[in-house]
DNA sequence: AGTTACCTTGACGTGCGCGTTAACGTTGCT
DNA sequence: AGCAACGTTAACGCGCACGTCAAGGTAACT
């Protein structure tokens, strides 16, 4: 029907398997408001679209990266809406001031994310300076203490 | 008595201050079989010494920073318990063969964890430029859509 | 119209990571 | 010897993030 290529929704089974997740995840989501439901066909099928799984993944980046809880994510994937919200609304210009505002409240929470992910990586950096250090300290004990087992290589 | 300053072992309650972590929390560790059991005292309170606080600090970093299991973070420091046991038994050189073995074995879970680290960091850095690129979506939104309330800044 | 594969909504179950309470022992000070 | 502060184990409870049925509806194909 409407499938050039590409397959331009997806139900639950082919999208589920592509985001790695379950169905029973997938629904879980949607039940604790991180995804909008999703639209659905006559049937009450649910449909995916290609923004629904590019947040879908998002979602999961968020929890196995950053080992955040659901409540969290909810929270930090809000200004996503906005984003949709106003490639939604691109023609009805309605009252630009209020988006410029909602613009900048995104703007925001991305700023504070990235500083988020920026302490992180500063903390893991930090943590794979001391293992960095303990290798070295292996290897000369290593050298010292064992060299001709080393010399067998 | 044997405490010249610094207070080389510390009952439940101040590690669990200093680790900020809870005595439950602490107690469940050892359960798991993540913390060695501490040495206690003549009436069975557990006191901790310095080297159980580093470990206990470890996996406050790996579970917070990473957001790891505490089953996968039980693998990952079990090569945090030869580093330990050489420092025991320095003057114990039994088998040194042996010991470099395990050493050797150290030092490759340790490479792992470098790597796992790396894969991280990496994918975060991915997330953060898109995040950074989003930043610039909203930025060049505000100036060509609302240049005038950009302007009174 | 029948079959098979896929989907739906409940509802209960489960493992993890602790929180909390109960009943009781220890330490240290006066 | 008494008291307050701190500790002990054991057991039950809880919220999260799903897993796992059960009972039934829908889609697509023949």
């Amino acid at each position: 029907m409407d499938d050039p290529q590409g397959h331009a929704y997806l139900q639950i089974g082919e999208a589920a398997e592509r985001a790695q997740l379950t169905q029973r995840t997938l629904r879980y989501y949607e039940e604790k408001g991180l995804l909008n439901p999703p639209t659905r066909m006559d049937g009450g099928f649910r449909l995916y679209s290609a923004d629904d799984m590019e947040r879908i993944d998002r979602i999961r980046q968020l929890k196995e990266l950053l080992g955040f809880s659901l409540a969290d994510i909810k929270e930090m994937i809000e200004s996503d809406d906005v984003r949709l919200q106003i490639r939604a609304e691109w023609r009805s210009d309605a009252d630009t001031a209020e988006k410029a505002e909602q613009i900048r409240r995104a703007r925001e929470v991305t700023l504070q994310q990235i500083g988020l992910l920026d302490q992180k990586m500063q903390k893991m950096n930090a943590m794979r300076d001391t293992l960095a250090e303990r290798i070295e300290k292996y290897d000369t004990w290593l050298l010292e203490r064992a060299p001709a087992l080393e010399a067998g290589r």
